[in-house]
DNA sequence: TTGTACTTTATAATGATTCTAAAAAGGAGT
DNA sequence: ACTCCTTTTTAGAATCATTATAAAGTACAA
């Protein structure tokens, strides 16, 4: 089992919904978006083993605290996730409501001036909304 | 009436909400970021007249569709607005989850390098949270 | 195998936001 | 001011993503 030893060292017990999720997430060519909405659709047409919505709810957030996942800041009514957790950042197609990625090297370096005192910065996380 | 002009210019009946709220949004040395719940309270807190929730809703989006106010795209269960509608970003502050302004001389320009065709940019948005 | 802590699950609860449709108010023309 | 028509407000219901609950199931160390 490919993710069992990735589950176990992170100090989540490797149950079958969490290897199941695990490859709906993780064995893939190309890291992508989605949403809780479209992963249970994801899980249940890649078998019939239906996993409860509230597990699904769990796992990611299990998975997005251990740093296998990365939540999109963005405003929409669903919370969108990232299977790419490399520092990267993200264009949003406004007509399409899609994410397309934007890597580091498609970009400038960004330089923070302003320093907030007794604070360091964890994340920079650029948004470029897109229009026809 | 100070705004009273603002809102005919942009095809909003002036009405006694719609003024209130601009009094409350835009009488201030200062911009600010809020939330409808905060806006709500600011509004109660300045006059008995209460407004409708939905009547709020309605505004600030109506607002917002005229470019009186930006949305700050941040993940939270509820939406932040900022009556600052100039070009510039944001730090949160994931501990007093607070939001920061960062003006646009506080950062390096940024230049996309990555071109999506058939579309042009419409914003870019950048997000740095802060931890201790 | 047994005990215990962790997980899953169905379902209920929560809470922000949107919808509805009836009443109220703005505004142009008279 | 009066009328008419459109826009706006409103209370309450509806929606929908997400979180909480608590009972049943499972992993795993001893």
């Amino acid at each position: 089992m490919k993710y069992l030893k990735k589950l176990r060292n992170s100090g989540l017990r490797p149950t079958k919904q969490r290897l199941q999720i695990c490859e709906v997430l993780f064995d893939t060519e190309k890291t992508f978006h989605f949403t809780i909405n479209d992963l249970v659709k994801k899980i249940n047409k890649q078998s019939n083993n239906k996993i409860s919505l509230a597990t699904v709810y769990n796992t990611v957030h299990a998975f997005e605290k251990k740093g296998y996942l990365k939540q999109i800041p963005i405003n929409s009514s669903q919370t969108y996730f990232d299977t790419n957790i490399s520092d990267h950042h993200h264009f949003y197609d406004l007509k399409e409501e899609k994410l397309i990625d934007l890597d580091n090297s498609d970009i400038g370096p960004i330089n923070i001036l302003k320093k907030i005192s007794g604070k360091k910065i964890k994340s920079v996380e650029v948004l470029v909304k897109l229009e026809d």
